[in-house]
DNA sequence: AATTTATGTTCAAAATAATGAACTTAAGTA
DNA sequence: TACTTAAGTTCATTATTTTGAACATAAATT
């Protein structure tokens, strides 16, 4: 350590190690992510210094990214910011932030006449256990159903239209602004009523334990 | 540097700033899951020294919890063992609780010019995980949000009208139709660009370690 | 303009993380 | 048992981070 580095301003991390984006092969770059955090929370270094206890100096050169933190220190100021702290961490990472899908790369479904249209607006969990749609059917459209398993769960909204929807043994018509939720572990059936065409969302938990 | 630390085994780092479990107030200890890492991947310390190029006997301090890593070297680490940074941070963490979610329970919420409606459709999961949507906007309408948390995720379909996003530093505007997925871990929002009100749906996931 | 005040940057020194070599310990083998 | 090999730990040194104080800069006040 008698041989200190040249001087903060050209100091060999940033030139070095940790130059340009973080485009994949480097550390994240978490500077711009802390100040603008910071500043979002109204504190001047002094104040974040104080809170996190970090010195004021390092924070400013973390900021500018001229130094290479450590795991205690990001610590101590993501608390202080009140920001978990894999989320600052990531912030510099590149996540795909939008996914962006067209009109015509929304999955459609549709009935076999033609009257019932399903779009399928996204999908989440590993196993597909929630699913929505869209729908638009007009006066007759129908959608039938299988069962979708122990448990699973229906959520239909209906935005206009009037709708007839069966579950097992039980009907319900709806009319437009209204919600319904039902089981779906048997088969059921949509029916638009018209006469004006039905149009509405549905979110569905499909259960898959198949513990039963 | 003439003051030396004692000797790594009674290191300061290790006694006083960071020993115990990471019960929420201090840094996490990524210790014991580097070396879990390390050795599924079958890996010696010397092997993971020369992959990950970082010297062995600093590793050896590390999985036992005996220095505070650097930034570079945590990440250099986790690249070697092929692990996102984030998740060897988040494995001690304690998750982060979502009661302090400021979503209304309110059916509806609207912007204080009224040029916003949101309907709350639906909510789904023990600690309020899954939520969806309708919404209606006219021109110029908008709808600011806080983040959701790490790791949240917006799904948006604009059934009619013209829309644009704001998430973080990106943007993008969907036309009718169109179906956008995005991170919401950051203050976002939407703006209905009219002439014709905006009309649409969302299911939001709010989550908070998933990686979806 | 001169002074204060507020904010951020730089500097020398101190603390500590990182390195490579030497040292243990244990397991296998002649 | 002695020898070798393999894996991990400790040691002395080097490289860097971190700190606190001094410095710079700009804005506000007298």
């Amino acid at each position: 350590m008698q041989q200190k580095k040249e001087t903060s301003s050209s100091s060999s991390f940033a030139r070095d190690a940790f130059a340009g984006q973080n485009t994949s092969d480097r550390p994240p770059l978490v500077g711009k992510e802390i100040q603008r955090l910071r500043q979002e929370h109204q504190l001047t270094l002094d104040e974040l210094a104080s809170k996190s206890g970090v010195s004021k100096s390092i924070l400013s050169q973390i900021e500018r990214d001229h130094s290479n933190p450590t795991l205690s220190t990001i610590w101590r100021i993501s608390q202080a910011l009140k920001q978990p702290l894999v989320d600052m961490l990531s912030s510099g990472e590149e996540k795909p932030r939008f996914e962006h899908l067209k009109v015509n790369q929304t999955p459609v479904v549709s009935s076999t006449d033609g009257k019932f249209v399903l779009k399928i607006l996204g999908t989440l969990g590993t196993v597909s256990t929630l699913q929505w749609y869209e729908f638009k059917a007009e006066e007759g459209g129908i959608l039938e159903s299988e069962s979708h398993g122990s448990g699973s769960l229906e959520n239909l909204t209906l935005v206009s239209g009037k709708l007839l929807v069966i579950s097992g043994a039980e009907s319900r018509a709806l009319i437009s602004g209204e919600t319904l939720r039902f089981l779906t572990d048997s088969p059921h059936r949509l029916e638009s009523l018209g006469p004006e065409p039905a149009h509405g969302f549905m979110v569905n938990l499909l259960n898959s334990n198949e513990s039963f």
